[in-house]
RNA sequence: GGGCCUGUAGCUCAAUUGGUUAGAGCAGAGCGCUCAUAACGCUUUGGUUGGGGGUUCGAGUCCCUCCGGGCCUACCA
């Protein structure tokens, strides 16, 4: 039994993300986690909100609440969607968690040991009525180039020139439109990814069975210009991390707290710690390689814009403490999903967001249209016309349409127990060796974390099951030979109880239900086909179960897609 | 501006990393079946692999060029 060690990228605290956020990092990471658990290995699958940074005490601000309570909120609702969501994971911590704040502050302080924290003077602008300093994206003017009135403080998006916030004319703050700014003087610490830049690259350089997307963002950083740079990880916010060296104070460093993308990767051990803490047990001999995590397999899922942050500044905190961290062995990263021909947009509503699908449609509907889209190899599209036909199609008529044919065939032939009688011939060979053929298939595309051709290789195996019956006919064996009908549809149902099985990692709800028709909580994975097939002996009661997965119907998609073109109400 | 990714059938995607005649699913057409959510099965029509040039015995795959789409570019996260 292997132990394997799964973290999606944490969603960000100001609000509930939309489903192009989902199939980048939470979804395919659960779809791995629960594989691996029915695959009988110890899973440890962590998250976490993200919770610091400016966005978030502005969204706070808007709300009209303390930073901490709109995220102590915020936390509760996301992790009440993401379990309505079926995402199984062991903790759903916070980044602001008390674990996290001990350790992040530890980091620093042997990364300060080590010599690669150096202090840095800049010079930044300051917005007096907001009463605080602005990132160069919250300072908006008129683009000296172009002219564009809206240009930010980093880059116009107007003439797509990059800026400098002091190059803006007539400058004011993005958040109060304020132009009271000054350029004032204050101190930061620099995560010095340089010193360490050799060896982040020897290190790319052994995952050769990683996605291109992961490992050339790496090394486009590694190798761009003069090479990696020295990152900024403090930030002066009122919200977050206090800057400490381990337990002491760090003069010079008062009232300023570490930069998100520093502490937010350290909630991956963090939240490992709060589910110790939380469940009773050892967190250490997940992340600690001389504590038992040495046969640990540690796997990250993200979309790409968290790459850089995941193969280079995450590392360099590593394996800058000296200290014996499980590094990561698997970067699994997704391009964008994107929504009817254009962007999904959190700020401008466009898109289905994890809320709204739910109030729509059951869980398992959006998970399997996301993963049998997932978008691995660039970005794909969501429109409602092909959500629609791939459900209906694959869902409703090829497994919830054989659940249904064969169990109420069965109640009205022989009652809702599995009937006795008959051995297998030639058809049921044929059937046990190409469902043996596809599942190792499946395996393989679910071990390489191929989301597609893991979803496509259960679709053929699904078909299988409709193709068999088709050729068996068990509604024309019964006239001749009722026993060699009971047969094919105990292995039928049969069938049900595998498909359940299989198909959990994709559609959870749908499999537990099927389970429940069948009476049956045997999750036991099919090493051996013929075996799991007989798992269901004959006299084994069951019942015919509702309808697994309604269609969608065309009033239904057109009603959506209107309500969802425009801004979220 | 620079870097990276990408363009394959009406649609969504494959193609064992340069190797026979480019394959699946959906949609379309035809046939069969009648257990089933008008479902299922079988057969079948669709391709100058964005355009052009080159390397090679051989190119969807490598090189050059043009056209289109996307991402990143270090103080949003």
């Amino acid at each position: 039994m292997a132990r394997i060690l799964i973290t999606s990228a944490l969603p960000y605290i100001n609000g509930i993300k939309h489903l192009g956020n989902l199939v980048g990092s939470q979804l395919p990471a659960d779809l791995f986690a629960r594989y691996m658990r029915g695959r009988g290995n110890e899973v440890l699958f962590l998250c976490a909100t993200d919770e610091h940074g400016t966005p978030a005490e502005l969204a706070a601000a808007k709300a009209g609440k303390p930073v901490a309570e709109y995220c102590a909120e915020l936390h509760e609702v996301q992790a009440d969607i993401a379990r309505r969501f079926g995402l199984s994971f062991d903790h759903f911590g916070r980044s602001s968690s008390p674990q996290n704040h001990r350790l992040t502050q530890h980091f620093a302080g042997v990364l300060a040991e080590n010599g690669l924290i150096r202090e840095v003077s800049e010079k930044q602008v300051y917005s007096r009525a907001d009463g605080r300093f602005l990132p160069d994206r919250y300072i908006e003017g008129t683009c000296p180039n172009c002219g564009y009135d809206k240009a930010r403080g980093d880059q116009c998006e107007n003439c797509t020139k990059q800026l400098d916030p002091t190059d803006l004319i007539d400058p004011r703050s993005a958040i109060s439109g304020s132009t009271d700014l000054e350029v004032r003087e204050t101190k930061h610490l620099y995560l010095r990814q340089s010193a360490l830049r050799d060896d982040l690259d020897k290190w790319i350089d052994t995952k050769t069975d990683w996605p291109i997307l992961t490992t050339s963002i790496a090394r486009k950083w590694l190798h761009d210009g003069d090479g990696l740079q020295d990152r900024g990880i403090t930030r002066d916010l009122d919200w977050g991390i206090p800057v400490r060296k381990g337990d002491q104070d760090w003069p010079g460093m008062e009232g300023k707290v570490f930069y998100v993308w520093f502490d937010a990767p350290i909630e991956y051990i963090a939240c490992a710690a709060e589910w110790a803490e939380a469940t009773g047990n050892d967190w250490e001999r997940w992340w600690r390689t001389d504590k038992g995590a040495g046969d640990v397999r540690y796997v990250q899922f993200m979309g790409k814009d968290n790459v850089p942050f995941h193969t280079l500044s995450f590392p360099t905190t590593l394996l800058g403490s000296g200290e014996p961290w499980k590094m990561v062995d698997h970067l699994k990263s997704f391009n964008y999903l994107n929504y009817d021909g254009g962007q999904f947009s959190t700020s401008q509503g466009r898109g289905v967001f994890m809320d709204q699908a739910l109030d729509i449609l059951p869980a398992d509907y959006w998970r399997w249209w996301l993963l049998s889209h997932a978008p691995e190899s660039s970005d794909s599209e969501f429109t409602w016309e092909n959500f629609q036909q791939s459900v209906n199609k694959d869902l409703a008529d090829v497994l919830g349409n054989f659940v249904s044919r064969i169990t109420k065939f069965c109640r009205s032939k022989f009652g809702e127990t599995v009937p006795d009688g008959g051995a297998y011939g030639a058809q049921e060979e044929t059937l046990l060796s190409e469902l043996t053929r596809r599942i190792r298939a499946y395996e393989g595309h679910m071990d390489a974390m191929e989301v597609r051709k893991s979803a496509q290789e259960l679709r053929a195996i699904w078909v299988a099951g409709n193709e068999y019956l088709q050729s068996a006919a068990p509604w024309s064996t019964i006239k001749e030979d009722p026993d060699r009908a009971a047969m094919q549809v105990r292995l039928g149902l049969n069938l049900i109880r595998l498909y359940a099985v299989l198909s959990a990692p994709f559609i959870p709800a749908a499999s537990a239900a099927m389970l429940g028709a069948m009476n049956t909580q045997d999750t036991g994975w099919p090493d051996d086909v013929a075996d799991a097939l007989s798992t269901l002996p004959a006299g084994h009661a069951f019942t015919v179960p509702d309808v697994l997965f309604a269609k969608i119907t065309d009033e239904q998609r057109e009603d959506w897609e209107n309500r969802f073109s425009g801004v979220r109400s």
